[in-house]
DNA sequence: TTATAAAAGAACTAAAGTAGAACATTTGTA
DNA sequence: TACAAATGTTCTACTTTAGTTCTTTTATAA
């Protein structure tokens, strides 16, 4: 019936219109289809029209209309389509990196979004998660290491032990063991060379709580 | 179909109806639509009714109908496709898992291929690799833990430094630093109560190059 | 190779969009 | 009613984007 790059043109462009409302321009289907020139997605709606799977309103800009779509797809989509479904298996997710962390000296905490990461789904189960860039030597006894990736799970609370995102004084942000006292919570850093810091708890707001860490050699 | 600005003003003014109940004027679609002149806003609306969009009340003003909209796709359809294109831009890799090694006590070189892991691609660029499972503590100066999933990037050569997976007598496979002597292979330890290796270096064989390395609290 | 078809590219034509001004109509209210 | 303010229409001139047509290139199979 429909060659599978006409195919794949047809339900391109159905899908825009259902999408964004408008017909896509040539250059927009180019690149959907793949292919370089105008000329060619010119030829293949010609032959669309011409099987009368789509209409066009005569010396008009994006203005095409799709009439029917296929009941049966080609061979070689059904086998693209098979190979998305693999590659959604092995994807990984996509978490914000919120610039570096001082695992020595406390930074300013960093607000904005601008790169992420991509981590392995084994890593980020439920929840919202980021990612930081470990900088400094503070938690080196964890086997955590100066430009480590670590992937912090968001939580505003922590139980003792855990390894937590801490803001302190709204302004330092900083990864230590946290453990709360009945008066005071301790921010322990894994490195001798570091003192515990004791703060009050209205001092220390919680941002998350270390899920992995990413090291690249 | 539509060209977006058409559709851009088509959606503000069917909108503006239903939330303020009168037509906007043509300085409010102006802004709404971003265009500096009135005449534009003309000529996108007599398409709109050329197209049978909207109707037109002749000589009244903010007397627009909107006969019909494009219709759209389901939102959870459009968000699962979404989902899959930017999980197929984030696809990774997927490599075996070979078992457990030692860090510590060094146990068989684990020849099967029984599971895998994703990792992100940041972590396998190009090359063959594989993950191990890291058992014991011989490299935990070095930030590496037990229970941490070592990326190990395939090599039969290492330099000076780099940490290597080495099977020693063709049955012990270790995670260790190594270092090439004029007459002996050294494999160092990252943990002052383990004790370097040296070796004849035919009996070493080096398995891979350690890459990044994967945690999981 | 040669014939063929698909694709790429360049050159061209047409449509869409931008802007401002002048003009015409409607609408509210003094 | 009459006027001013708001609203809508038309025109010209121009820029950008979109679509068409043709020639050249590339790939493929007889």
């Amino acid at each position: 019936m429909l060659t599978p790059k006409q195919y794949k043109l047809l339900m391109f462009i159905d899908n825009s219109i259902k999408e964004n409302g408008c017909c896509p321009s040539f250059e927009e289907m180019k690149s959907a289809v793949g292919i370089k020139s105008k000329s060619g997605i010119h030829a293949l709606i010609e032959e669309l029209i011409d099987r009368e799977f789509i209409r066009k309103i005569p010396h008009k800009a994006r203005a095409l209309e799709v009439l029917r779509t296929p009941r049966f797809k080609p061979k070689d989509i059904i086998e693209e389509e098979k190979k998305i479904k693999i590659a959604l298996q092995n994807s990984s997710a996509q978490i914000p990196l919120y610039g570096k962390i001082a695992a020595g000296t406390p930074i300013e905490a960093i607000a904005y979004e601008n790169e992420t990461v991509s981590v392995p789904f084994e890593l980020v189960n439920k929840g919202a998660f980021y990612a930081l860039r470990i900088e400094g030597e503070s938690m080196i006894e964890a086997g955590i290491m100066d430009g480590d990736l670590a992937i912090i799970k968001r939580s505003e609370t922590a139980e003792n032990g855990q390894i937590v995102v801490a803001l302190v004084d709204d302004n330092e942000a900083t990864l230590k063991v946290f453990e709360k006292k009945s008066d005071e919570i301790c921010l322990k850093p894994c490195n001798k060379d570091y003192k515990i810091q004791h703060y009050a708890p209205s001092q220390v707001k919680i941002q998350g709580i270390l899920n992995g860490i990413i090291r690249k050699y």
